[in-house]
RNA sequence: CGGGACGUAGCGCAGUUUGGUAGCGCGCAGCGUUCGGGACGCUGAGGUCGCGGGUUCAAAUCCCGCCGUCCCGACCA
């Protein structure tokens, strides 16, 4: 391909509308244009990246086993609303109507075309497994488009379904899945991480999520100082404390004036947050329920909702307290009757002799201690994670880490199977639903991504996977025949040696041609100009590590195949 | 949906406070000189000042309404 012939207009400032590196450069390199707020068009250079990428997907997808296949995007509602996800997406989801005012969307994911799909043509269990998957463009009305093509409306993405007559053949499915995705990503040369993530509202079975590491990622994980040890935020489970034994002090009232927040009362006393002991008020399915954690810590709402899931979890306001006889600000654990029940997390077992309510307006207590002051009925994690909590599986410190999911695979079971009425006939002759399960790859996002991962001040730095051309042969003095005549034959040479070049045979300065070459950020560039040819040279150039190398005029396409193959 | 900022030439911006001929840089076109890290000179084209209404002799500028874009938050596969 010839750069006077591409259409790839590259931009000399930053775009007014671009914060985060990834949008930046993806416009400023004549990637991508915006269309309208998460909406953007695909210029060439932007396209050939994403069809690598999309070219990886298929290979390690047929490879697995996978078929691919195409659905429509426009579909119709009634499917959405009988899974009960045209209520959960809500306005997330595009609707629209047809000329017959029949309910349309557009499809956010496709579970809802792919289940009935498989049902209508394949009834027999000795069909099974099967596994289908299509590249497709999404669409989802996001609350707030951002980030370029990190949170766009409309995005482009690989999502397969897997279809198995039991759960054993759902998990084999689903490890197949898991381990193509591993190489997927790292064939797109993504530093990335796999969590098991929390389980969705709908689905609920197990999922990981597939994590490109990237400081504005807008998705948290834990991991462990040693790499021992990685999770969702909402799923780590940091190491209990030792316990702190007995106490050694006698309960006392104290007089604590106006200290209804940990804050005061730390203040007040003197002494660290963490020495006090703060009793959060729920409403649990109408049980008033206390919720003990150390004072310097938060209590994740999250996580004591799925401690008692389905019952639903309601913050105490303050009508809550008055009503059921608790004294907002002051509440302690003690004396409470059966009909409250206390939910203590397990850092408490690492505290003695805790300072907290006295159950009384402007009081506290001194020296309360578990079993013996007050008692607790059920021990759990329900604190929000906090850096520098202690590793469960060897006890280094945790800290959060942000990244891009990329990739999420789910153990959907009969989720979607059962209220499509998607069956099979099993060996025993009796019709049941298809255990599930779904599989997607953010292909747009991959793009993004991989900027994030890989880009410095003068541009991106591509990856030989996924630039758009391997090598630019940069002719310097375009003016001059013989420098274009021996730019032309490297690029001719390269091209029959099976390597993805460009040549930049524009019209315009060196100095032009360097500073796009960097920006599109090419892994290899060949400069080819006067200076150079006068001694028989050209000069090369590897991106990713700005070293630069020169090679003999006659042996030039030799050595930017081997710089190439070095190339990471 | 809550909070904030912005909208003037293709891009980046000034001008709005204090109403009075619409500007600068880059880019673009022509000519000439340059030619290995975003060259230089001369000439030139390019504008519903986001849209609608109002105030005024006069509105990019003041007032009202709307639309769009971005940022923070809430939400989220």
């Amino acid at each position: 391909m010839r750069l006077s012939c591409l259409f790839a207009p590259t931009l000399r400032e930053d775009p007014a509308d671009a914060e985060i590196p990834s949008h930046r450069l993806l416009l400023r390199a004549g990637f991508i244009r915006p269309v309208m707020a998460g909406v953007y068009t695909t210029l060439p250079l932007g396209l050939r990246t994403m069809r690598k990428i999309e070219r990886i997907v298929r290979e390690e997808m047929d490879a697995s086993g996978a078929q691919e296949i195409r659905m429509p995007i426009v579909l119709p509602a009634d499917p959405w609303k009988a899974t009960g996800r045209y209520e959960l997406y809500g306005d997330v989801m595009f609707k629209l109507t047809d000329r017959h005012d029949r309910e349309l969307v557009l499809g956010p994911t496709q579970e809802e075309v792919a289940a009935p799909l498989i049902a209508g043509d394949l009834p027999s269990y000795r069909d099974l497994p099967i596994n289908v998957y299509q590249v497709e463009w999404k669409y989802r009305d996001e609350f707030r488009p951002r980030f370029g093509l990190l949170r766009g409306r409309e995005f482009l993405m690989k999502d397969a379904y897997s279809f198995d007559r039991d759960e054993e053949g759902m998990r084999e499915s689903y490890r197949i899945m898991y381990e193509a995705y591993e190489r997927v990503f790292e064939r797109c040369g993504l530093d990335f991480v796999v969590v098991e993530a929390d389980p969705g509202q709908i689905g609920g079975g197990v999922n990981h999520e597939f994590m490109a590491r990237a400081s504005v990622g807008e998705d948290l994980f834990v991991e462990c100082e040693n790499g021992d040890y990685l999770a969702d935020t909402e799923a780590a489970r940091p190491m209990a404390p030792e316990p702190a034994g007995e106490g050694t002090e006698p309960m006392v009232e104290v007089d604590t004036p106006d200290t209804p927040t940990i804050e005061a009362l730390a203040a007040f006393l003197g002494v660290e947050p963490s020495r006090t002991l703060k009793c959060v008020m729920f409403d649990v399915a109408g049980r008033s329920t206390a919720v003990l954690v150390p004072g310097d810590r938060e209590v994740s709402v999250n996580k004591l909702e799925k401690l008692v899931f389905p019952a639903k979890v309601r913050v105490f306001e303050d009508g809550d307290f008055e009503a059921r006889g608790f004294v907002k600000g002051y509440v302690g654990p003690q004396g409470f009757g059966e009909d409250v029940l206390v939910v203590a997390d397990h850092l408490v077992r690492g505290g003695r002799d805790w300072i907290t309510g006295s159950n009384a307006r402007d009081r506290h207590v001194r020296g309360a201690n578990v079993g013996r002051d007050f008692r607790v009925d059920r021990w759990e994690d329900v604190v929000e994670f906090r850096e520098g909590d202690r590793c469960p599986v060897d006890g280094g410190s945790l800290r959060i880490g942000r990244s891009i999911v990329v990739g999420h695979i789910y153990q959907l079971g009969t989720n979607y199977s059962a209220p499509l009425g998607a069956r099979f006939v099993d060996e025993d002759g009796t019709e049941k639903p298809y255990v599930m399960g779904s599989y997607g790859i953010g292909i747009s996002r991959i793009m993004a991504a991989a900027v994030e991962q890989r880009h410095d001040d003068l541009g991106i730095v591509w990856s030989k996977a996924l630039a758009p051309f391997e090598v630019v042969v940069l002719v310097a003095n375009q003016d001059d025949e013989r420098v274009c005549a021996e730019g032309e034959r490297i690029y001719r040479e390269l091209g029959q040696m099976g390597v993805d070049v460009l040549i930049d045979d524009r019209e315009l300065t060196a100095g032009v041609k360097f500073a796009d070459a960097d920006l599109i950020g090419y892994p290899v560039q060949v400069v080819v100009g006067r200076r150079g040819i006068e001694q028989g040279s050209v000069d090369l150039k590897l991106r990713a590590t700005g070293e630069r190398s020169s090679a003999a005029l006659v042996d030039a396409t030799r050595a930017v195949v081997d710089l190439l193959a070095s190339a990471p």
